[in-house]
RNA sequence: GUCCCCAUCGUCUAGAGGCCUAGGACACCAGGUUUUCAUCCUGGUAACCGGGGUUCGAAUCCCCGUGGGGACGCCA
């Protein structure tokens, strides 16, 4: 079967941690079944919609290797079909006006109240809704309205859609009938919102339910009685198509065949079904998937300051890492693999494998695999990532390719580029982590052997190898611990109490600035 | 308020009634390798939300409770 997927983002805002992970889906799942992926720009919301978003978002595809089949969709050019749509819907009587007296009035859409012989409706057999004592039901094709008591003893009203309400009977206190609906009837019911038939002294509502339901690849079989929903607008005052109009409509155009997105459209979903059924199309297979939540346990939103793609970027992140881990958020291969490229996570994805509940994002581990990645990267490809990182002034060092090989086993995200500088700053510029300078150079403990140390490593070729030798030598004259003179030298050389091995950092250093820097520390 | 969804170590997860004394990964702790740090290796601490069922047997199935989340817009 032709397999069609889409991402459909709203470019109000830069693209998050949970709006990706949707796109990541939704691409592997396409890959995997060597389907279509699609991209639709969602921009109808004229206010909130800039073209700055957008540019960030097809970055953030493009980095993260994600390409798409067909051009992409901007919903916005796709307006007069959506209106057209919508008229065609007003005509068939699938719609109607919500103030048809008015110059401009919002289009409704009408659940239908024959449904039932609808593949994603069924019945749920007879049921009762009690009433606020003595109260008016109010009704027509646009929707039903009555009055019910909270537990709290507070009346409420309530507007549902008329087609919740299969064979309505309207009785009262003592259990007669005030009014019966057949289908006959609800043909002879107005679709004008201001002529309700209304009923008094109701005090029970008794009718057929029924219920939406669909099978979503992730969340199993999901479902929700007709009569606690809502006739819902499809165009607004302003003759704009809203959300569920457009993102149905071009669903169908694109012809989407798998509709994966956030947990927060299952609601829609209902609605949905319904609009495609309208539409004369069928129904695309959905998957919902759970949010992502934050370190706090609260999802992400569009108000959300951290967890945007591209910061993750500019932290040092690979591209391969970040996706590596979004995958793994929500979704596991079943067997004990976490680091898989991009191959093997296409070849391994199946939607039906994804989880049901909320992950949490975890920084440390996506730290983790990230440092995993660059561990393995070619040093050609690893020196084009620090370039990046590195400070201007330091990118045309001789000591450059010496220092990223050095440090390349510890880097972690290319954001530690930037503490490589004391290899790099001249040795009056050399700034001291003062706790180091504490333990390790104040006092004369270390002033001598550190003195004899600088004119061994001055006589000698400059080696890592020598420097052993001398750090070695200086340490059995001076009766001072194997690998205890390490320390001393690092910050006196450094500046800092963690770097790479000691010896190594003093040859790519070379001895005369070795040298120099010692001198300079003890003279502090 | 109404409706819906979810629940295994701190975190991500494995687990489809017996392979579970609940496995792996991150983090954490200890030890080893490394003259230091990092890498690497070895080991350790740590979880089935609670209560009832069903069953010879439940992390797994059912019910209730609790906790968390979502949806109820002329936003998407």
């Amino acid at each position: 079967m032709d397999f069609r997927a889409r991402f459909a983002p709203s470019p109000t805002g830069q693209v998050h941690i949970g709006n990706i992970r949707t796109a990541i889906f939704n691409w592997l799942e396409a890959r995997h079944n060597k389907g279509t992926f699609l991209l639709r720009i969602e921009d109808t919301d004229l206010e909130r919609s800039t073209q700055d978003a957008i540019n960030k978002l097809m970055e953030c595809m493009q980095w993260l290797g994600m390409d798409y089949d067909e051009e992409p969709m901007y919903q916005t050019a796709q307006g007069e079909k959506h209106k057209a749509s919508a008229q065609k819907l007003l005509e068939n009587k699938e719609a109607y006006l919500l103030d048809p007296s008015a110059e401009k009035s919002p289009v409704v859409f009408k659940f239908p109240y024959k449904c039932d012989d609808f593949k994603f409706i069924r019945q749920c057999g007879a049921a009762e809704l009690a009433l606020a004592p003595d109260s008016k039901v109010s009704f027509n094709q646009t929707g039903i309205t009555f009055f019910t008591v909270t537990s709290k003893g507070k009346v409420v009203d309530n507007t549902q859609t008329l087609a919740g309400f299969k064979d309505l009977e309207i009785v009262d206190a003592d259990g007669n009938t005030l009014y019966k609906l057949d289908d006959a009837g609800y043909d002879a019911l107005s679709d004008d919102p201001a002529q309700k038939v209304e009923i008094e002294h109701a005090a029970k509502l008794k009718f057929q339910r029924r219920e939406v339901f669909y099978q979503d690849l992730v969340k199993g079989e999901l479902a929700k009685p007709i009569d606690s929903m809502k006739d819902f607008i499809i165009v607004r005052t302003d003759g704009s198509p809203v959300f569920h109009l457009a993102n149905v409509y071009d669903d169908i155009e694109q012809r989407v065949t798998h509709i994966v997105r956030g947990d927060d459209h299952v609601e829609n979903t209902y609605k949905h079904l319904f609009l495609f059924k309208s539409l004369g199309y069928p129904e695309p297979s959905y998957a919902h998937l759970p949010m992502i939540v934050n370190q706090q346990g609260k999802p992400y939103s569009k108000r959300d300051g951290d967890a945007f793609v591209g910061d993750f970027r500019a932290k040092g992140f690979l591209a391969q890492a970040l996706f590596n881990y979004l995958a793994l958020l929500g979704w596991s291969p079943g067997d004990d693999r976490e680091k898989l490229n991009r191959e093997e996570l296409i070849e391994a994805f199946s939607l039906e494998r994804a989880l049901r509940s909320p992950a949490q994002m975890d920084m440390k581990k996506l730290t983790n695999l990230n440092g995993q990645y660059i561990a393995e990267l070619p040093h050609e490809e690893y020196m084009k990532y620090v370039m990046d990182f590195l400070p201007a002034e330091f990118a045309g060092s001789p000591k450059l390719d010496a220092v990223a090989k050095l440090m390349h086993s510890r880097v972690k995200t290319f954001a530690d580029v930037a503490g490589w500088s004391y290899f790099f700053v001249g040795t009056d510029a050399l700034e001291y982590d003062p706790k180091g300078v504490q333990k390790f150079l104040s006092g004369d403990t270390f002033r001598k052997p550190l003195e004899e140390l600088s004119a061994k490593i001055a006589a000698s070729d400059g080696s890592a190898s020598a420097v052993e030798e001398a750090i070695h030598a200086v340490e059995e004259a001076n009766g001072i611990k194997q690998g205890h003179l390490n320390q001393p030298l690092r910050v006196a050389v450094t500046g800092t109490t963690v770097g790479a091995g000691m010896s190594e950092t003093v040859e790519v250093l070379g001895k005369e600035e070795t040298c120099a820097r010692i001198a300079r520390a003890l003279s502090l």
